[in-house]
DNA sequence: ATTATAGTTGAAAATGATTATCATTATCTA
DNA sequence: TAGATAATGATAATCATTTTCAACTATAAT
C-alpha cells in the first residue's frame, strides 16, 4: 500500500520494468515489519503465486537493495534477511540479533547520540584509512526470550 | 610466541588435545595482525605442513573461538575472517570493512565514548526486549584505497 | 494495434563456503 | 606401555546464493 507509484516510478529511472513477482514481493515486505529471507519469501508468497521462483526472489532483494529500497541484514546464520526502508526519515536504526535462531529486533533508542559518535568516528577513519565510508551497522548479539 | 603454555593449558581445561595443527594454526594468527579467512590459512600453512587439511583449519578456528581466543568477522562477502584476540585489555576495537575485496581494517578511535553509549543502550535493550546481550559489533562499511 | 528491443523469468545446473562421515592416527592418562 | 578417546583428513554432503539459457513480456517506437 505504501507508495506503489513511487516504487514503479524508481524502477523506471533505472530502466527496470514493473513486473508482478516484483509488485508481489514488494507487497509483502510491505505488509511486515520483519526481516525475512529468500526463502521466508518463497514460502509465504507460495498459495498466491505458486510459479514464481526463488531465483526471482534473489534477484528482485538484490535489485531493491541495490535501489536502496531494503535494508539487508546478515544474522550470522549463514542467510541473508531483507527489509523495506520506511519512508519516512525518522527511521534510522540498528539490530538486536539472536545468534541461535536468527531473529532480528530493530531498536532505535539513543540514536541522536549514536549518530553524533558515528559522524565523528567517520570522520576520522576516512582520513586515516583513506576508505570511501558508505554505511554503517551497529549490533548487539545474544539470545532472544525464546532461546537463552 | 605469545603464550603458548596459555593456549596449551586453555586447552587441556576443555579437555582439549594439544596437537601439531592447532599449535601451527595458533602461530600463524599470531604472526599476523589480519583477519584472515580459512583459505588463507591453508594456502600459508601449505608450505611449512601440505597435509593439514582445510577440514582441520575450519575445526580449529570454530574451537577457538568457543574458547573466546579469537574474532570471527563476517565481512559480507560470504566468507568468516579470524583475528587473535590480543592479551592486553586495551584492545578492544571494531572494522572498517571493505565491501568489494572484503578487506578489515582494525580502529580504535572513540572506544571510551562509544563504551558508555553501548553500555546505556544495553541496559535499555535488555529490559525492553528481554534479550541475553553476550557481545556488540560496529562497523563501518566502504570501499579501501585500492577499491575505490 | 503491431513490432522491435531489451529486460525478465524460472528451471536446472553450477558454485563456493562450511559441515558431516568415518576409518585411521595421535594425544594423554594411568 | 597400553587403553580410552579425542583429533585428523579425505571424501561426500549441505545449503545459500549465482550462473546459464531459452522462453516470455513490458515498454517504446512505428
Ligand atoms: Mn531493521
Ligand atoms: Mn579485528
Ligand atoms: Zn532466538
Ligand atoms: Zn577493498
Amino acid at each position: 500500500m505504501p507508495g506503489r507509484h513511487q516504487w514503479q516510478n524508481r524502477f523506471r529511472e533505472n530502466v527496470c520494468r514493473w513486473t508482478v513477482p516484483r509488485e508481489v514481493i514488494l507487497a509483502l515486505l510491505s505488509r511486515t515489519t520483519e526481516h525475512l529471507t529468500a526463502k521466508d519469501i518463497y514460502g509465504s508468497l507460495y498459495s498466491m503465486y505458486p510459479g514464481i521462483g526463488l531465483t526471482t526472489i534473489y534477484r528482485t532483494l538484490e535489485l531493491l537493495h541495490r535501489l536502496g529500497l531494503v535494508h539487508k541484514v546478515a544474522a550470522g546464520d549463514g542467510q541473508s534477511r531483507y527489509a523495506l526502508k520506511r519512508e519516512d526519515k525518522e527511521d534510522h536504526h540498528h539490530h538486536l540479533i539472536c545468534t541461535r535462531c536468527g531473529k532480528i529486533v530493530d531498536y532505535r533508542d539513543f540514536v541522536q547520540e549514536e549518530l553524533e559518535l558515528v559522524k565523528k568516528t567517520e570522520e576520522a577513519l576516512t582520513k586515516k584509512h583513506s576508505f570511501l565510508i558508505q554505511d554503517h551497522n551497529i549490533e548487539f548479539l545474544g539470545l532472544c526470550e525464546k532461546c537463552r
